[in-house]
DNA sequence: TTTAGTAGTCATGTTTTTTTGACCTCTTGT
DNA sequence: ACAAGAGGTCAAAAAAACATGACTACTAAA
């Protein structure tokens, strides 16, 4: 017995878990689902957080065009992280694995 | 501005997105999606998979209560692992990420 | 009795991820 | 002029995840 030769063997969900599940990606996640988020604003609100992870994490989230960069150039000129259509559309994943979890 | 005080962050889905995503899951799951799945099986139809790393990925997939264990006290007595009800709730999930990743 | 298959464990080593702490640039407030 | 906040980078260390190889126990066939 073969457990079906699906040889060439990449499960095509797997990258996206991966980004998803790396450390306190979750968290920018759903902090993001409900607003623009900041840098520094994160660091001093995620409780254990540090800045290089943060800044490795965003870059990652936003190059798997899940959050966009955006730059304000207003008064004090800031950077926010927004939620992509592609992160938009994770939003239901989410909300179906809370579901589960209990 | 503060991106609400919602301190106790925890983001519900982060342990079983966590879970989902180590090494070798994501394939141990589609495998066993069509089928009862068996250890040495594995390790010869996943190639580059190790022992040690299976077992560790079929452990803490059963003890989430995605896998269960059964041992089949059959003519050459062997051990099956299958979808439980929980695991199977996550197939749905699956296939809403495999259509995001595009 | 030796070999082969199933289903692992254990100790160890390597690799990848995360964390720490120092440093940098630019702008505004005092 | 100097401090302080925003938004980082860099090198190095610590921690977590993965891989390797040796070994175990049981069963069955040669």
């Amino acid at each position: 017995m073969t457990t079906k030769n699906q040889a060439e063997n990449t499960c095509p969900a797997e990258g996206l878990l991966k980004i998803l599940s790396g450390k306190w990606k979750p968290q920018l996640f759903r902090f993001a689902v409900n607003g623009a988020i900041r840098f520094n604003t994160l660091l001093r609100d995620i409780e254990g957080a540090n800045k290089q992870s943060l800044a490795t994490a965003l870059k990652e989230l936003e190059s798997e065009g899940i959050l966009h960069k955006v730059i304000i150039s207003e008064k004090p000129l800031h950077i926010e992280y927004n939620l992509s259509e592609k992160g938009l559309s994770l939003v239901p994943i989410f909300q179906q694995l809370e579901g589960i979890v209990k």
